[in-house]
RNA sequence: GGGCGGAUAGCUCAGCUGGUUAGAGCGUCUCGCUUACACCGAGAAGGUCACAGGUUCGAACCCUGUUCCGCCCA
């Protein structure tokens, strides 16, 4: 163990010898004769890269999750795991073969399934790496990846009931086509950009009927229009609803329909339908009946062999090429600038096309009831609450779930067809139809989307479909902790498919942790490089500074701003610990030891001493509230103010006197250190694991590892405390006021005025109270205005009052000083008295308030009289002189 | 277009179900190396709690509207 000489704590050696010992004891494994379990399953990283920022703030909260529900018994088991991200490696490998000059098809399915393993291998172990730095007690030996054998298997299992049960069909649909993935993705999948383009207004006539006018700023796609849409109601197109119109160019005629998904007021307020290019279109199409023709390819180019001018060009080069044809024909009628926005493939940046493809798709309706019932009965909880809105409303528009995707990296769609024409799902890839027994089969090219296997993540790690003791124990799980852009991908499905093949919530408790911005507020991101690696700051200011910067972070707003500073007052806070430590050892003696049970009763403890202990209660409480109630800013906060400006600034300096002495009051301040220490060391375990460790272990009297430490005992307490405990918090007020005092009338350092008390407040004795104001106000104790004057020529008493404590200091100022002091708090404190006895006089207040709050008012009105009687008097005197 | 969040000290942010002298960290100023800690201690300055209404005995907090910023969804 280090050595307590240096003053500044270091954070790595002590760290490198935790993450070793809480190896060795392998705390991360779940007790075998522990309590009810506790559980979470890791959301899954991506092998696409490293942790993040965020990563390393949804990540602590786990750990400290985890932590506080061992020490309070539980048998914790949080599993960890990466994900295989199809789209995102799949778009990553490829962009590294073109690098090399290559391509996926060039290497083939090995080489490619190679790379893939490769990026497994590699981030895979770095993101452990990174996560052990931050000290997480994952149970590694559980660690699952959703590739794995049994995960497949998993996956299979439930596609192959899912589509036995009619809730997975193959069809054609539109959907938002990649034409640089050359696959379909998901809603998800897409990033909106705001673009500027032109809104062509073109001309469709009608015959007798004149002619419609329809806007757009995808022209190009007229040549596929079926339909010219208005709304339902619209006076200026009511005679044209029925009629045909002539496209321009390809001179098909088209039906004139009314629909209430237009909007009178946008553009021309009637809309071409293009069914096969818009998703908006499609779903009037699919209303009408209306004909699906398809005009744009996979590739992204025009697809019109009866137009040869047009076929085969770009979408861009094709729009061009529309438009100046369209002028010929004099059918544009005009155009504007329009700002719009526009999908684009969150992968790779590429336009997306709406186009209608044959995908697999998952039903969601069926799956989506017993999910959204869960939410609204409160099965499942959102952290904060709002999020369930968010989620309810998600559900409550859902469209059906495109699953395959065009791509190589993933899970095969398990479906094979057999040269007969019968199509079926399997498990264990079969050798002959089920069906007919031929041998010819046809395996689905398709692979699966990513948040289809991810969706299974609960229970999949666990061994699901198997019975496994594993299943048994372990699910569902207790809390998820995730980010709020993935509660519709992630967590909605999670929800769905657990009910659906558990009957079970996934979990019970979902949070959702706050963003990480970078420090101007913008997004982080690798190509800004404005991202923040976790090992990094772990290295600069210590793990324990992370983690309890992210838990202070993480769960109180939505969005953070990464504020390098913050870290570094957590690392001194880390060092404030270090530094108790030291002197609680250096003074107590190394070998010393302070039993468990205290050596002395409760009578033996000065009123500082119960104040202390009173604080620390109120500390254990509401830290624990906070935990249980996932709110980790308020229990970080909370430790950080009573550790430091409690326990620290206030209790170490009263009881530093009493530990030179001998005896019994000297055996109680020792115990009250030591012990309370201790308990603020539990308490802070959870959030700050290594440095609270290394204090401990240095403790008299502390077991091997706070782990395994039990999570202090909530005593019913008041939070203001008890009576001698509320007399010292006001004795603390009143000294920092003589403190200011005595500073501002310009007294040397060492400089003690005298001090005559008028009032002490109630629960503590007068001669206590006298102990503690001369410990660490400086002043000079005068108990009647004759002792000692020849020791304070010419000077001047100047009333002070605080915390229920009145007085008179006498302090060597001028008249004209002491005059305008007393003014000035003789106006600030009669304000407040007018203003307290205007609500007193209210018979409204007294009778509606709450009784306490009345009391107080009366106790307030009180003080603040006898405070101006006080100031009165003084000035009185000064006046007379 | 729909929804959500934010606007509190120079900066970054707390402030629980309405009752506080509105707090913390950093920064600024004045003192202080007093044997736990200068990664420290004592003290000070600094806030019309975005704006306008309303509810209430009482509003930073609840309601309505406005402005600005951010996010999610279409």
């Amino acid at each position: 163990m280090g050595t307590l000489v240096e003053t500044v704590y270091s954070s790595a050696a002590a760290e490198a010898r935790w993450r070793a010992r809480w190896e060795e004891l392998a705390v991360g494994l779940p007790s075998e004769h522990g309590g009810q379990p506790y559980t979470i399953a890791l959301p899954p990283p991506n092998i696409t890269g490293e942790l993040h920022s965020g990563h390393a703030v949804s990540g602590s909260i786990q750990d400290t999750l985890v932590r506080y529900q061992r020490m309070r018994g539980r048998t914790v088991e949080w599993c960890p795991g990466t994900d295989h991200a199809a789209l995102a490696t799949n778009s990553v490998i490829e962009r590294q073969l073109r690098a090399e000059g290559t391509s996926r098809e060039e290497i083939g399915r090995d080489a490619f399934d190679q790379r893939v393993n490769e990026w497994y291998v590699r981030f895979t172990g770095r993101i452990y790496d990174q996560m052990k730095g931050l000290g997480f007690t994952c149970d590694w030996s559980r660690a699952r990846f959703t590739m794995d054998e049994p995960y497949v298997a998993a996956i299979r299992e439930v596609f192959k009931r899912l589509y036995d049960e009619g809730l997975i069909y193959r069809g054609p649909r539109i959907v938002n086509w990649c034409p640089h993935c050359r696959s379909a993705i998901s809603d998800e999948e897409i990033a909106w950009q705001e673009h500027s383009d032109l809104l062509y207004r073109i001309s469709y006539p009608a015959g007798d009927k004149g002619a419609v006018e329809v806007a757009t700023v995808r022209p190009e796609t007229m040549l596929g229009d079926t339909a010219v849409a208005v709304a339902p109601g619209d006076e200026r197109y009511a005679h044209l609803v029925g009629v045909e119109v002539k496209l321009p160019i390809t001179g098909r005629l088209v039906p004139v329909i009314a629909d209430s998904a237009v909007d009178m007021g946008f553009g021309t307020g009637a809309l071409k339908v293009t069914p096969a290019h818009s998703l908006a279109d499609y779903e009037i199409g699919e209303r009408h009946q209306l004909p699906l023709i398809q005009v744009v390819s996979t590739e992204g180019r025009l697809d019109v062999p009866n137009l040869p001018q047009f076929h085969g060009l770009t979408v861009e080069e094709g729009r061009e090429k529309v438009v100046a044809e369209l002028m010929r024909l004099g059918a544009i009628s005009g155009q504007d600038e329009y700002q719009h926005s526009v999908a684009h493939c969150d992968r790779c940046g590429t336009v997306i096309e709406p186009l209608v493809s044959e995908q697999w798709w998952v039903r969601m309706t069926e799956l989506a009831r017993p999910a959204v019932e869960a939410v609204e009965r409160g099965e499942v909880h959102f952290h904060p609450s709002r999020y369930a809105d968010v989620y309810l409303a998600w559900m409550g528009n859902l469209r059906d779930w495109c699953i395959s995707r065009q791509i190589w990296l993933g899970h095969a769609v398990p479906v094979s067809t057999c040269s007969n024409g019968h199509r079926f799902a399997w498990v264990q890839a079969p050798e002959r139809c089920p069906e007919c027994g031929a041998v010819e089969l046809h395996a689905d090219p398709d692979v699966l989307d990513t948040w289809f296997s991810s969706a299974l993540w609960p229970f999949a790690i666990f061994g699901w479909p198997a019975d496994t003791p594993d299943m048994e124990r372990f699910y569902p799980t207790s809390t998820l902790v995730t980010a709020r852009e993935i509660i519709h991908l992630w967590v909605a499905r999670m929800v769905m498919l657990g009910y659906h093949f558990t009957g079970k919530s996934p979990f019970a408790d979902v949070v959702i942790n706050s963003t990480i911005l970078a420090a101007d507020g913008t997004r982080m991101s690798k190509s800004k490089g404005n991202g923040v690696e976790p090992l990094a700051m772990v290295e600069r200011y210590g793990a324990d500074a992370v983690r309890a910067w992210a838990a202070a972070v993480g769960t109180a707003t939505q969005d953070v701003r990464f504020d390098e500073e913050k870290l570094g007052s957590y690392q001194r806070f880390a060092n404030k610990l270090w530094n108790v430590t030291r002197f609680l050892v250096m003074r107590l003696g190394d070998g010393e030891q302070i039993p468990e049970q205290p050596l002395v009763s409760q009578a033996q403890l000065l009123a500082e001493d119960q104040w202390i202990q009173d604080r620390i209660a109120a500390c254990v409480a509401s830290v624990t509230r906070s935990l249980d109630g996932f709110r980790t800013h308020e229990a970080m906060e909370r430790l950080y103010d009573t550790i430091w400006h409690l326990f620290c600034d206030w209790y170490v300096e009263l009881a530093k006197p009493r530990l030179s002495g001998q005896g019994e009051s000297r055996d109680a301040a020792a115990h009250t250190l030591v012990s309370g220490f201790h308990t603020l060391l539990c308490l802070l375990h959870p959030f700050m694991p290594f440095i609270t460790e290394e204090c401990a272990q240095r403790l008299p009297a502390t077991g091997k590892t706070l782990d395994w430490a039990q999570w202090p005992a909530v005593q019913e307490a008041e939070e203001t405390g008890s009576a001698v405990a509320r007399a010292v918090d006001g004795l603390t007020d009143f000294v920092q006021t003589l403190r200011a005092a005595v500073q501002q009338a310009g007294i040397e350092r060492g400089g003690r005025p005298f001090l005559q008390l008028s009032a002490t407040a109630a629960g503590l004795e007068q001669e206590d109270c006298w102990r503690l104001l001369l410990l660490l106000a400086p002043v000079t104790r005068l108990d009647t205005e004759e002792d000692g004057a020849e020791g304070r020529p010419g000077q001047k008493t100047v009333p002070v009052a605080a915390g229920g404590f009145q007085g008179v200091l006498w302090l060597p100022v001028s008249d004209q000083a002491q005059r305008e002091r007393n003014s000035r708090l003789l106006k600030e404190v009669t304000a407040r008295l007018e203003r307290v006895t205007s609500q007193l006089d209210s018979a409204a207040f007294v009778s509606r308030a709450r009784p306490e709050v009345v009391e107080r008012a009366r106790q307030q009105r009180d003080e603040l009289a006898s405070q101006r009687a006080e100031l009165e008097a003084s000035l009185a005197v000064t006046a007379d002189e």
